[in-house]
RNA sequence: GCCAGCAUGGCGGAAUGGCAGACGCGGCGGUCUCAAAAACCGUUGAGCGCAAGCUCGUGUGGGUUCGACUCCCACUGCUGGCACCA
């Protein structure tokens, strides 16, 4: 390597020096045109910053620091998502003190972080284990709880029984596995606190229209949300209260011809007919022992047990027999379904294992099985001949309300989020319970409630968390009576933590408010928030239900964090994810001390467009370390032998890169703005003439977003003043794009066979008769006329011939 | 099963109707060297040809078009998400 990029020494002199003149700190309160550069802070593990995490900072600060270059403020923070079962579960393992691991931890992290070259804020960082911070996780709570937003409820929860806590339905995987430990979540019944984001669910969906986010985001959180629209229809029964069904094909209803409930469904042991109770009760024993072991089977709909009991047809008077069976779920809908076994699969499977009546009422049936798409109603009275589903559904709803049978509904998929977890490293839920008063919030003056350092932070297993264990920390007084009472012990899922930080960060040093509102004015929402598409429903969710609770609760102007938001893609290495059991994991610190930071950002942003990731390659670092010290050859040449004259061809080259670059780099297509510039470099490299300083300082410009500590180098070696960092982006010259030549492809039939080369914005006609008049095409014409000529200008002519 | 996304040289990728393979890795040949590494120069989709050049080629099959990696239809495979959601 050449002396003259020494990377170690030239990284390590600029961040101190970035460092000494706060270069990356914004004047938080005097900032002319605020920019909120957010990526997803890290969960401090022990393994250390995960190339991952490198990956997706290094994409996000080529971002800032291009905005910066646009003459904005860019504030770009970076903290730590210190708590969690995470931390905990590894703290268990090795037998230690999760706040000790986290310190070191966090220290190692703040190091690594240190060492990548981001325009990091640090006197802005924030950690979520910090009294100083879940202090305001728990006044946040408390405003939820006081606008309503937060509840007490005893439910039906996932439990994980390797973790022993309550997870929310988002930390649960398709397959019923816990998201942590992958172990078989089973159901538990316990009292919980629940957030109410079911109230925002309408709003939730609706501003993702107006959302510029990635839409692959979007499309995983409209189906998370899961909206369908339907109505509820009333069936009466003899000498009971109707029973309640949503449906979502209201048109099929002449089509229904039993009921199902679910077996948890609050009604279906009542409903059971007193000679059948005993074997129903039987029934539904086994399905909840079924539920609980998390051995649900799915796909199977022949199962159930009738009840004895029939309801009535609510148009026909018809009677339907009632049914209880495990396809049919207490959560979503009544927890009932009217059964329409001609056109739902289910349906249909469970009719023909009971051999009940099918009544097609939607014409078209291929005949076989159930036939759920459109056509016309039949055999539904005074609706036959209508076009179901559309317009049908919305005549019989219409229909059925006018005679009180039912109404239209909306049903979303989203349930309310349990925050309680009965384990150890979270923030204390700050209530307390008083046989007297129930549970009364702390008084926030009382704030924080600390997580008192107890030694033994094992799970119970019991329902309870391990503060349980400490009497010192739950014995207290009832706020509001003064009579004896009981801390909550539960703590707060992590993801809370989280749904807020980023109103923090600003305001990080403060102790006097969570987030001031002066400077949540002035950089809020978020700018550009970039992080991973496996937050896709969890985080960003939340992050935006509580957004919009603390602006109806009135502590914030918008409704939405983050105004922008781009998903990056995700490093894979031998064509799979990296995982520490698949021994494919790359730890970035290596390829720092043997590249630079600079080159391994470079190589990781070169690899693929930044929104899909790409596979990495040991070898692969070579391109962008030969490129740097490529760069640093030029800058010696033109120390020895430069000029302040740039030619005419070199300058048009330049802006050309200018170009390309700037078009690239805000549409994070970093692997073409870097092969553009590599292009350039290239063509430095073939001039024989004195490099014109002109190059050499568009170079440092440019690269300044994605090698912060070379471009930095190479300005203050060309003379320029600190820091290239505050120097304006280069701006284009258009006159410098226009070319004196363009190569015009000729073509027979779609086939080129020569090419020629002329000035560009010749007129079609010209083109035409300079193609003609070339020998080559002469030759293969063999005196022919071509039947059609299509010109496209300064691109390309295409004769056509006949074909035989 | 449903919903997305993807499929291009040995590899990562570029080109979104007009010269396929930019840029990079790797390979091959050379220069330098006692040698190696590094660096530098050349070369690198496949096939045919002494050559000029020709033919084939973007997962598969069809279609639209003067012209298709690009648009349309059908299929296959991979990745991710959801999944008894009525």
């Amino acid at each position: 390597m050449p002396l003259d990029y020494d990377h170690r020494a030239i990284e390590a002199k600029w961040q101190q020096r970035w460092q000494e003149t706060g270069l990356n700190e914004p004047d938080l309160w005097e900032a002319p045109r605020p920019y909120y550069n957010l990526m997803m802070f890290p969960y401090p593990s022990a393994e250390g910053l995960h190339v991952g995490n490198m990956y997706a900072f290094a994409g996000a600060d080529v971002h800032g620091r291009f905005q910066r270059m646009q003459g904005y403020s860019v504030f770009e923070p970076m903290g730590f998502d210190a708590f969690g079962i995470h931390s905990e579960n590894f703290a268990l393992k090795v037998n230690r003190h999760p706040a000790d691991l986290i310190a070191s931890n966090v220290a190692n992290f703040r190091q690594q972080l240190e060492r990548l070259g981001n325009q990091f804020a640090w006197s802005k960082t924030l950690a979520t284990t910090d009294p100083r911070y879940y202090r305001w996780t728990q006044w946040l709570f408390l405003k939820l709880w006081e606008g309503g937003l937060a509840y007490r409820a005893r439910r039906n929860v996932k439990w994980c029984p390797t973790d022993l806590t309550v997870l929310a339905d988002e930390q649960v995987m398709g397959d019923g596995t816990c998201e942590r430990c992958g172990s078989q979540v089973v159901e538990r019944e316990l009292e919980q606190w629940f957030l109410r984001i079911s109230a925002y669910t309408e709003k939730l969906l609706g501003n993702l229209d107006e959302l510029d986010w990635s839409e692959s985001t979007k499309l995983l959180q409209r189906h998370w949300i899961g909206r369908s629209e339907g109505a509820h229809i009333d069936f009466p029964i003899d000498g009971e209260a109707p029973l309640r069904v949503f449906t979502t094909r209201p048109d099929t209803v002449y089509g229904a011809t039993f009921m199902v409930l679910a077996p948890d469904h609050p009604r279906t042991l009542d409903l059971a007919h007193p000679s059948c109770r005993d074997e129903v009760a039987r029934y539904l024993a086994e399905a909840a022992r079924r539920r609980i072991a998390g051995a649900r089977q799915e796909g199977d709909s022949t199962k159930g047990i009738f009840l004895g009991r029939w309801a009535q047809h609510p148009l026909t008077g018809a009677r339907i027999p009632l049914y209880t069976a495990e396809y049919v779920l207490s959560g979503y809908g009544t927890g009932a379904i009217m059964a329409v076994p001609a056109h739902d699969a289910r349906d249909h499977a469970f009719a023909v294992a009971f051999q009940l009546p099918v009544v097609e009422v939607v014409s078209g049936s291929s005949g076989g099985g159930a036939h759920s798409g459109a056509g016309t109603l039949v055999n539904s009275h005074e609706f036959s001949g209508l076009t179901a589903p559309d317009p049908a559904r919305e005549v019989v709803i219409a229909a059925l309300a006018e005679r009180g049978l039912g109404e239209r509904q909306v049903t979303y998929r989203l349930r309310d989020w349990g925050i309680s977890r009965q384990r150890y490293w979270g923030p204390p839920i700050p209530a307390i319970h008083c046989p007297r008063d129930g549970a009364v919030p702390v008084p926030e003056d009382q704030l924080p409630v600390v997580l008192p350092h107890i030694d033994d932070f094992r799970p119970l297993g019991s329902g309870e968390s391990p503060l349980a264990r400490s009497p010192e920390f739950y014995n207290t007084t009832c706020p509001r009576c003064g009579g004896p009472a009981k801390r909550e012990t539960d703590v707060s899922d992590n993801f809370l933590d989280s749904a807020w930080y980023y109103l923090r960060y600003p305001s990080a040093d403060r102790d006097d408010v969570a987030f001031d509102a002066d400077l949540t004015r002035r950089w809020l929402p978020v700018a550009t928030y970039i992080g991973g598409n496996e937050h896709a429903v969890l985080h960003l969710l939340y992050a935006r239900f509580i957004a919009m609770a603390l602006h109806d609760l009135g502590y914030v102007d918008f409704e939405e964090p983050f105004t922008r938001f781009r998903a990056h893609g995700m490093i894979i290495k031998d064509g799979a994810k990296m995982s520490k059991s698949r021994g494919n994991v790359v730890v970035p610190d290596d390829y720092v001390n043997r590249y630079g930071a600079d080159a391994f950002r470079l190589y990781l942003l070169s690899m693929g467009p930044f929104a899909e990731g790409g596979d990495f390659r040991e070898t692969g670092v070579n391109g962008p370390q030969r490129f740097l010290v490529h760069i640093f050859t030029l800058l010696e040449r033109f120390l020895e032998e430069g000029s302040s004259q740039e030619p005419v061809a070199l300058a048009r080259l330049r802006h050309r890169c200018i170009r390309d670059v700037t078009r690239d780099t805000p549409e994070l297509k970093y692997n073409t703005a870097i092969a553009a510039m590599m292009t350039f470099v290239k063509q430095l490299q073939a001039t024989p003439s004195p490099l014109p300083r002109a190059a050499l300082e568009t170079l440092a410009l440019l690269l300044a977003p994605f090698c912060p500590h070379a471009a930095e180098e190479i300005w203050a070696r060309l003379g320029n003043p600190y820091s290239v960092h505050q120097q304006p982006w280069p701006e284009i010259d258009p006159q410098m794009l226009v070319q004196d030549q363009v190569v015009v492809v000729i073509s027979i039939n779609g086939k080129k066979r020569d090419q020629m080369s002329v000035a560009p914005g010749l007129p079609s006609s010209e083109l035409q008769s300079r193609a003609l008049a070339s020998g080559r095409i002469q030759h293969l014409l063999e005196g022919r006329t071509p039947s059609k000529v299509f010109v496209v200008p300064d691109r390309q002519v295409n004769l056509v011939l006949p074909r035989d």
